[in-house]
DNA sequence: TTGAAAGCGATACCAC
DNA sequence: GTGGTATCGCTTTCAA
């Protein structure tokens, strides 16, 4: 729509050089006397003259654009995830284009469809899982960022954590602090669970390890993929009418913890002293949960920054030198688990 | 990058038709028989065709996207309205091109400027201030929903709530509930303060109407513009230490909300009771929180809506029935100000 | 119904 | 140092 604007042609015109001369200019490249120089760059700012984004990608075959899919931008730990690789782009010239598959796989392959059309130079997978590989026809560089997605493509780097440590960890904490019964709560379905990035694995892996009975009925796992809060908090809520007991929780995420800590206290229940519970992510559910949540920092500026180290050697052409990149991770204790 | 793909041409070739007559299929444009239709649709998906969008935008100047400007996607309340919107674009056939601000002019010329060169047919501010109308020159349309931004574009079109309406109500919402001492806490700096989006006006109507007298020490007004949370809660203490009191807060943000809520549960001080705190957004932080907090709720739907459909109608050409469009907000009241 | 060809705006090769 | 021109992939007259 935009009104036709100013054109390499009318700069040319004005200047009465050619739009060679112009786009030469412009772009710092090939020779030309500093008269020329001068000259057309101030025509250029007195017409207000802005390159046409589409010819230019015409031209060279390449957007300098990256599309950045998450499942969900409102989820603090991802919203921060496409931030901070979104900085780390724009810091080596790309441009981001962020995308919210809302964990949809028909809208995800509409959007990677719509993608490739766009031109877009490579792919960021940030969180959630895909089912779908679509891009692989297009050839395009892709990076999985704390994202579980089907393998095999040749240009392809995967980043995270190792979730299984991760859970271990999680239930290894709860353990240290005197926990007997250790609940498992988990909200993603059961598509998320990957061989590699099983990131319930490490609690059968740490009961098992020190020769303790899995209690089924402590395994709650939600259905759905959206509102872990409340779902969470349902989950728990159904557990314990059902008189099932547990003093320890490990939660697959901070919303998730949230939620069951809610549940708690509404019960009663002194959380961090009957009952500890640990999250996952350090989002800021965890932080502004009064008791504070303890969790796992998963480090996002190392996962941001390793991944698009990745992508851009990938963009250079270079095969890359890890496929799976592992990024460490902590355990943050606060009041959930510290409760005297 | 990504590989050469193919073009128009070479469907055309395979198909033994003209270019003109692949794009007419391809379009559902002008007309062909059945049978070079099926043709041509069966090659384009034998070949995984996907057409260029550089060279659709170049030659139709128009790329069928919308930027949306916010200054941060990690922020609830505009995560929310972002998705939103995008939906209902989506819906209408246009793209979104979601771009970060965080709240930096300087930032935001240069995404504007990128924008006008990708050829956006219309950009959407969501949340947050702008002093720089730098796309004017570009002669886009422009909706602005809950954000302050400088007027006088000609296809320009405000959403938003009656910001002093809601503070005044707000205010009006803790006196009824016995308050005397109402303090007002904010941490936007003042140029977000324009003549008619004061988020702060309604706090000092309030008073004035009715003769109570306005104690300076009460306002409490941070610089920063970011981490609301922790200066919300560092403006309440430093009042506090210094010996003023109040018996309700008017909390210009849930985040803030929340920030003042911690503060004053960490001093031992009975939410809900002793001190009544009001904030604004009903976003994810006043319904985590504990005691949840009182709210606004500001309508993020409606004004996805009517923003987005007089974006729709300023595209088409038409003049906008209205400059201003104002949706009605609601108190929520929970624990923060209820509490007995 | 179909096709030839112009043109959108920028780049880059190759003469001069 | 500068300029003519082919080219990227697609849409769109206008003729056939």
């Amino acid at each position: 729509m935009a009104k036709r604007s100013v054109s390499i042609y009318d700069i040319a015109k004005l200047a009465g050089v050619s739009t060679a001369t112009v786009s030469n200019v412009l772009n710092s490249k090939g020779s030309y006397s500093e008269k020329t120089r001068d000259l057309v760059l101030r025509i250029a700012r007195e017409q207000g003259y802005v390159a046409n984004f589409a010819a230019k990608s015409l031209r060279e075959a390449s957007t300098k654009t990256i599309a950045l899919l998450t499942p969900d931008v409102s989820n603090d730990f991802f919203s921060t995830l496409v931030l901070k690789v979104e900085g780390l782009l724009r810091a080596a010239g790309y441009a981001s284009y962020i995308c919210n598959t809302a964990n949809d796989d028909e809208r995800e392959d509409e959007y990677v469809r719509g993608l490739i059309s766009k031109q877009v130079d490579g792919i960021v997978y940030i969180g959630g899982t895909t089912r779908v590989a679509i891009h692989a026809a297009a050839d395009l560089p892709v990076v999985h960022i704390d994202h579980t997605g089907p393998l095999g493509m040749t240009r392809e780097v995967y980043v995270g954590n190792d979730m299984p440590q991760v859970s271990y960890d999680m239930t290894s904490t709860l353990f240290a602090r005197g926990c007997q019964n250790v609940a498992l709560v988990s909200v993603s379905a059961s598509f998320y669970r990957t061989v590699e990035h099983d990131q319930a694995a490490g609690y059968y892996r740490y009961l098992q390890e020190h020769g303790i009975r899995l209690d089924k009925n402590l395994v709650l796992e939600g259905a759905h993929r959206q509102t872990s809060l409340i779902e969470a908090a349902q989950l728990v809520s159904e557990c314990l009418d059902a008189g099932y007991s547990f003093d320890g929780v490990v939660a697959l995420g901070d919303r998730v913890a949230l939620g069951v800590v809610n549940a708690l206290k509404e019960r009663g229940v002194a959380v961090g002293r009957d009952v500890r519970v640990i999250g996952m992510d350090d989002s800021i559910y965890s932080r502004i949960s009064s008791p504070a949540i303890s969790t796992v920092r998963r480090n996002t500026s190392q996962m941001a920054e390793r991944g698009v180290e990745a992508l851009l050697g990938l963009l250079r052409g270079e095969g890359s030198a890890e496929a799976h990149i592992m990024v460490p991770h902590e355990v943050i204790e606060r009041e959930t688990t510290l409760g005297e």
